[in-house]
DNA sequence: TTTTGAGTTGTTCGA
DNA sequence: GTCGAACAACTCAAA
């Protein structure tokens, strides 16, 4: 009879189309599944508070599909290496398989796990499973890896996608017996604070409830109307997969299939279905920069803004934090970021402008907040798009394209309806001010029950000045660099 | 090697 | 209200 195989479960929490744990069963031997629980094995970057709450029912739900079919989830804490080789060695397994990760932390301890695992005798396998592309396979003509986003579209349109998926296991041979396991609910992956409340209300972490947000998505109209929609915060305009994909609930091949097969099959517009696919790629293009330049998960690509005179503004930091900058819509996102683990797309662009170039906060103090609070935090996602806000990216924004929080409201929630949703206090301010309420007379203030500076904040910034002085910061950095 | 065209997401100003 | 231009200079990708 065939040995066990362990099967290393990390940011792959499915039994559908998952390479490693597809390999582990037509082994043809008894799999052991397992979760370990070693912050070290992610370098700097730990799961966060709301990635901690996804995570411990994204388990759960894993291991109930696993006891579905005849098996179950090891939970185990303690250094990687040492736990893997024990529940190895406690199943008689002589194999070891997992997906490949491409952050930098994960890239270097995975290489020296595979060496030393190996030298202790064990088969160690691992599978490409969480892009499109392995980031070293799609690369320019001169071999060297793609700083700007349409080329490497183009690319991928060009190289096309592999979209055949493994099916979900029927059954999954257990080991004689069980090594030791954690019970899921001992991890303390649930905040202290009551925080995440309210976030069973808008998520359904697990692999159903992937599969039934992609259905959604193409079958009610989302990715249909996605290149209309997607911009507007108070509507359910975006598909909302991406934590599903942070936590390989669902694989990106899986969602390239469907959307295609969509396509095909005459239910969905090509027009419509590429700008969505687009974003997917754009996923692949953060992952593929990180794997490439793996300093900057802290530091900015491009060197010249380690000079950039950043403020440390703890107050600042904090009234943006808590959604109280006195700009409602900045503070209607980092609200419905706090209650709900996610903000829009759109307003995370506003928010993010509005720290890095109104407040001058650095993009790394930011980009901890958003790891912390955000369900669907990815270190190459997350980097990515504050550098990019930062100016200090690949692609990045020009220095004058500096958002104006009061022209974004306007443009994006023109009916006030977002900013109304999380910034109760300005319910009754007229659509003409629930923007800028400072601006409106203090009768309409007065007759929607608001007292600046005490119902809701004035402004903490004048945003006029702020941009001035980010201009003028931004130019002195473009005039040293010469 | 050189050249050329292009580059996610904006704002403001003046006609 | 609408429209086009200006806002820098640079890097990137590909011919």
């Amino acid at each position: 009879m065939t040995a066990p195989t362990v099967v290393r479960l990390r940011l792959d929490l499915r039994v559908r189309d998952n390479p490693a744990l597809r390999a582990a069963v037509d082994a043809d031997g008894p799999v052991v599944p397992v979760w370990i629980d070693d912050d070290a094995q992610w370098g700097a970057w730990p799961p966060g508070g709301a990635s901690r709450w996804w995570l411990h029912r994204s388990l759960a739900r894993l291991d109930e599909s696993l006891r579905d079919r005849g098996s179950r989830l090891i939970v185990r804490r303690g250094d990687v290496a040492t736990e893997l080789a024990a529940v190895a060695a406690a199943t008689g397994a002589e194999s070891i398989v997992w997906n490949r990760l491409y952050e930098p932390a994960t890239v270097e301890r995975d290489k020296a796990l595979k060496a030393a695992l190996t030298e202790r005798g064990f088969a160690v396998r691992t599978f490409a499973d969480r892009l499109l592309h392995e980031p070293w396979d799609v690369l320019k003509a001169d071999g060297t890896p793609y700083r700007v986003f349409t080329p490497l579209w183009r690319a991928y349109q060009r190289v096309g996608v592999e979209t055949e998926l493994a099916a979900a296991p029927r059954a999954i041979a257990a080991p004689e017996a069980w090594p030791d396991s954690v019970a899921i609910d001992d991890l303390g992956f649930d905040p202290t604070i009551d925080w995440a409340a309210r976030f069973p209300d808008r998520w359904t972490p697990g692999e159903s409830g992937a599969s039934r947000a992609l259905s959604h998505a193409i079958g009610e109209g989302v990715v249909e109307r996605y290149d209309d929609e997607r911009d507007q915060p108070d509507r359910y305009g975006t598909s909302r997969l991406s934590p599903h994909l942070h936590f390989g609930e669902i694989s990106a091949r899986n969602v390239w299939h469907d959307v295609t097969r969509a396509v095909t099959n005459g239910d969905l517009a090509e027009d419509a279905a590429t700008p969505f696919l687009r974003q997917l790629v754009w996923r692949e293009f953060a992952h593929s920069l990180l794997y490439h330049e793996p300093q900057t998960e802290s530091e900015p690509l491009r060197p010249e803004f380690e000079a950039f005179p950043w403020r440390d503004d703890d107050a600042g930091l904090a009234a943006w934090q808590r959604g109280k900058t006195g700009y409602p819509i900045v503070d209607a996102g980092m609200r419905e970021l706090w209650a709900t683990g996610w903000m829009h797309n759109r307003v995370r662009m506003v928010v993010a402008s509005f720290l890095v170039k109104d407040l001058l906060v650095p993009w790394q103090r930011g980009a901890a907040w958003f790891w912390d609070t955000l369900v669907d935090a990815d270190l190459a996602n997350n980097t990515m798009g504050w550098q990019w806000t930062a100016g200090c990216g690949a692609d990045a924004a020009p220095f004058f394209r500096i958002y104006n929080p009061v022209r974004q409201g306007e443009r994006f929630d023109a009916s006030g309806a977002y900013v109304r949703r999380w910034v109760p206090e300005l319910a009754d301010v007229p659509d003409k001010w629930i923007h800028e309420p400072w601006s409106a007379p203090s009768d309409v203030l007065a007759a929607a029950g608001v007292r600046l500076g005490h119902d809701y904040p004035e402004p903490i910034v004048d945003h006029a000045l702020a941009r001035d002085v980010a201009l003028a910061s931004y130019k002195r950095l473009g005039d040293g660099a010469d």
